[in-house]
DNA sequence: CTGAAAGCGCTTACAG
DNA sequence: CTGAAAGCGCTTACAG
């Protein structure tokens, strides 16, 4: 005997109705007799019957469920406590409209190929800092989206946080209390080029610096200001301690475009015995729960990571339901400067 | 002009082939003419036409993504660090063999409603600690699905690790640092009567710590053992130092089922200035990276969570794949005791 | 209160 | 190398 699935038809046959009545038990069964459901219910119980998602799908062109589409591999992209933080936010909201997410990382190694295979009502695409067609295959699917952490479109819903304002004032307050040689490790862009070449958050944040620097007649090409890309991890933040501190001339402060990269930092600072801010000061970005519990805890931005998350995903479930404010979405949200332990005055040498 | 979807027949007519054509195009273009191809291409590109997943998925009876079936709600579970790691291991699987990651917490308050509905390949399911009906409605779904921390089926596949060993080793340790006045701290499991009716892990682990208790003539019932349910949050292990210390009676040792409740527990220690493990002993169960950094670093029992997850997901897409080595695989993991800085020798009073 | 029929948008033997 | 046809398993007006 085949291994059939077991189909509607199947429960209908047994219970002596029509596919239809089969299909209202299950989805609108006070339209029915009741003892029409229940005859129903046990044919489809005796038969072991479940729905085929897929085939309902199909129908009702519906998913209820969101996609979240990313930049990287899942493993490394979970290795950021940014991304358990930011899950959060649109898990509150998933849970509470009904939707499940999915997670959709690269196929192959591309992004083109997850975008019109994945079965959801919506994507919150995340970190696409460098658009490579992705947003034109988003807009060709005919799904609504929102771009959070991305360089901007126009036409496009965007969820932000004003990276530029952070930075800014971030590299004021190290300026005031003296700093003059500072480097700025930003998050790798596998771009050529240098910053000219840059695009979404990590540019924000790199013209946030740029203003605050040229207040004091500076610019990355100033003696003193060094510029350097590393990925976003804490081996990375390390790795670029031992760079800088190999060098002749060392900075007084490093400025890290993360948390993550900022804890390396220190990490690779305690390995080599230098004092945290005596000797150097080091900043973050992001204020992860770590940012606080770190020795000596960090200064740096805070934004609102689950606040971003949890928006992202209202406004999709909005779209979804039709809302017709979709075009014109742009939300972007405030940081506050946290003054920690890691930042000191500038050492006199 | 009604906004219709385009189809493949659309782009069949524009480019004078057959929708068989278009799909191979699309799916196969090796079988048919370049020029075919090349031509089908363009026709697509200019109408903007994107496949339809839930179509294909219903004709191909593949989804190409797993299921995470969880417990509770999606941002409760991303509070504990665990998951994260686990949700790594299962990333690794899912990007090595090109599978998508549905996240599917309880709809409406009930897996049941979750797991017709989820479309996907297989299920892994994590922490079921006791089964409502779960299992049944998983088996007649009919797709694959490994359980994972949770209680044990005899035809259900399951990854697991040896619980009750590594409680056993763990409260030996303290048994022989002299405590005999010991509080257990168990993971909340919402049912009544104490831990006679626990299953699944927090069972398993108990049955360990019964063990240990016994080769030195103790039971959970003796004088100075006391037996509590939390949450599995840093709060809710905060709440149970607050309570333990408040009690007449003392214990001289904390035993937690997790590493998150051990971090509350310290978390309330020292605001209440007691130390650690001079005025008391404190250890958990997990070992997540957090467990090393604490201060004092925590004594706990690790567990290969990340491993669990790859297993899980590897068992899982094998199975899919139609390996049939299917029923009877049950794996047991081991766990290694790790004597950090947060036990020593039970205080003399 | 229940059913017959259409159709969601694909893929895949099969035939030529 | 390409196409006609069947069919995956549902839901939903519509009719009675």
């Amino acid at each position: 005997m085949k291994n059939r699935r077991v189909t509607m038809q199947d429960v209908a046959d047994r219970a002596n109705v029509s596919k239809t009545a089969v299909s209202l038990a299950f989805n609108n069964s006070n339209r029915l007799a009741e003892a029409t459901v229940k005859n129903i219910l046990e044919a489809a119980a005796e038969l072991g019957y479940s729905g085929d998602p897929a085939a309902r799908m199909l129908r009702t062109r519906r998913t209820d469920s969101l996609g979240l589409l990313l930049p990287q591999q899942l493993d490394k992209v979970l290795e950021n406590p940014y991304y358990t933080q930011f899950l959060q936010g649109i898990g509150q909201t998933c849970q509470r409209e009904g939707f499940t997410l999915l997670l959709a990382p690269p196929l192959r190694g591309s992004m083109l190929k997850t975008i019109p295979y994945a079965a959801v009502d919506g994507f919150i695409v995340s970190g696409l800092e460098h658009d490579r067609g992705e947003v034109k295959a988003l807009q060709q699917r005919g799904i609504p989206f929102v771009l959070v952490d991305s360089e901007l479109h126009d036409d496009v819903p965007s969820v932000e946080i004003d990276d530029s304002e952070g930075m800014e004032e971030l590299l004021g307050h190290l300026l005031s209390l003296g700093h003059r040689r500072i480097a700025i490790v930003a998050i790798e862009t596998g771009t050529e080029g240098g910053y000219q070449n840059w695009r979404g958050p990590v540019l924000r944040r790199m013209q946030g610096a740029i203003a605050a620097l040229a207040s004091h007649a500076m610019a990355p090409e100033s003696d003193g200001i060094t510029v350097l890309e590393v990925p976003c991890t804490r081996a990375g933040g390390a790795a670029a301690f031992q760079q800088l501190w190999a060098q002749t001339e060392r900075p007084t402060a490093i400025v890290a475009f993360s948390d993550i990269i900022a804890l390396g930092v220190l990490d690779a600072a305690r390995d080599a015995d230098v004092a945290v801010p005596q000797e150097i000061s080091v900043t973050g970005f992001d204020d992860l729960a770590e940012a606080s519990w770190s020795s000596p805890s960090l200064t740096t931005i805070r934004q609102p990571i689950e606040t971003k998350g949890r928006l992202a995903a209202e406004y999709l479930v909005e779209s979804i339901a039709g809302a017709s404010s979709a075009r014109d979405h742009h939300q972007r949200l405030h940081t506050v400067l946290l003054v920690r332990d890691s930042t000191g005055p500038a050492p006199v040498r």
